[in-house]
DNA sequence: GCGCATCTTTGACCTGGAACAAGATGCCGA
DNA sequence: TCGGCATCTTGTTCCAGGTCAAAGATGCGC
């Protein structure tokens, strides 16, 4: 089920940034983030949660909120390069992130599919499985994260009884199909620099709506990882990258980017 | 709204397809298909529609059927080349085709966009929307079509009441994610060929579903069309399907295909 | 039937990114 | 401190598919 047994190797998280810049600070880390802050305090529901604007609970007044939070008791710890869960397991739930980062790939998740998202804290995975009842892609934990399980059935019920709730996860369903759409968009016609244009302003755009600084963040993902997602080799990737610091709109170390010139990036990438 | 007015230079669709061999009288036209044999009694509901078990109403039984007749009363006919909606449209309903053939494609359909995908008979259009309010592409109909306008809010408070339409729903939008992704997955990693090729199965497949033959039927769209949502030019399309059609696995002619070698053609695909 | 418009096919050439290859860098454990 | 390993960078070569161009098909209106 793990693609890793349980032993530490990767529970010290980003050791190696050590030492950097003070600014590295305010980056996404699994020890830092805001949202993580209650992160031992498992007890914390949706109505404390940091990021329940983001999240499912969005426009939901306070009196249903509370049925939200029995709803999202369940909690679950997943350590880095674990599998949430594979394409092909039944589906009984979908899960909100509270902390961390995931990959969602196609396949059993053998690391040559195409790689469908990034998912960060107060996203929805999982809602895939519900038209055929099993999985249709793998989750995988980027680094150590925190999961709400929902059980879509009674989710489903629960938005039965609260429009909001409803409204709100037929808001996020949609939001998925159109931002699928753009990155197909972006893959049927965007060069290469286009595709890493768009997809380093997407992830700069999220990370600025939790809280993060837009201007400079970790990825958390390989070179790899960003090529298997948009379509494009490694190598591709890391030359467009350094093309981009080249040309002076980014600024890149290993896998600390800053955005320095925002206004030529968003220059780059069509419409 | 409509790109076209109300003239009739389209209302005479595929006259040029008179006098041609007998199997054209199988293929999906305006004229011919089982699901619109009662095109004219607009009053004809969900559950006298043959799409019934496609479309919406999926898993609903006799007595909510009743119920869901009342949300689907309003029909609206499109002729060919017209819009059903733009993008950037307010949202209010979503739509079920009930006969003829869609394309949605991003932007304002000024033909450069990405086209998201091709609808038939018993798919939804309209979705998108939801996110945001506003519809996030175009729908511009193939041929001359008729869909159920489906107010969205009756729809979202009769999916209250009515759990299986719930689930239905659900259901659909899953789909289409789902279906966006394999997409995605295609034009990530496929070569010209394997687009073409999966392209061919899935709509010879959709057809089948409907009750059409699934190894000769006629394309609704342009190769440019194809290209533009494969993410292909159309000269490598035409090029490819003459390449199939040289290697045996497919017949050509113009708009119309016939698989002629479907194992060939399912063994070009990956998975 | 003729001319026009749209769509399709095919050819010739060029290029962006894949594939292959060879270091460089930084982390980790011994 | 060193050596192993994963990751990243950079160079070189090659080809699938894009671009440009031109010529068939096909159908439509006149």
């Amino acid at each position: 089920m793990n693609t890793l047994p349980p032993e530490r190797r990767q529970s010290q998280p980003d050791r190696r940034r050590r030492g950097r810049r003070a600014s590295d600070q305010r980056l996404l880390t699994s020890k830092m983030p805001p949202a993580s802050r209650h992160l031992g305090q498992l007890k914390a529901a949706c109505s404390q949660c940091s990021l329940h604007e983001l999240c499912l609970p969005a426009g939901v007044d306070m009196l249903d909120l509370a049925r939200i939070d029995q709803l999202t008791q369940k909690r679950q710890r997943i350590l880095r390069h674990q599998t949430l869960y594979k394409a092909g397991d039944p589906f009984h739930s979908v899960y909100a992130v509270r902390a961390g980062f995931f990959k969602t790939e196609g396949g059993i998740g053998d690391g040559r599919d195409q790689i469908t998202g990034f998912q960060m804290a107060g996203e929805l995975i999982g809602l895939d499985g519900i038209s055929s009842g099993r999985h249709a892609c793998s989750a995988v934990a980027l680094e150590d994260s925190e999961v709400c399980i929902i059980p879509f059935n009674e989710m489903e019920a629960l938005a039965r009884a609260v429009p909001a709730l409803q409204r709100s996860l037929h808001r996020l369903m949609s939001r998925e199909m159109v931002q699928d759409r753009k990155l197909l968009a972006l893959l049927g016609n965007g060069t290469a620099e286009e595709r890493i244009t768009a997809f380093l302003i997407d992830l700069s755009q999220r990370l600025s709506q939790r809280g993060y600084a837009a201007s400079e963040f970790v990825l958390r993902m390989t070179r790899e990882e960003i090529g298997r997602h948009l379509g494009l080799t490694l190598e591709t990737v890391s030359r467009t990258l350094s093309r981009l610091q080249r040309q002076g709109a980014i600024r890149v170390q290993q896998r600390l980017v800053r955005i320095v010139d925002a206004e030529a990036l968003a220059g780059r990438v069509p419409a």
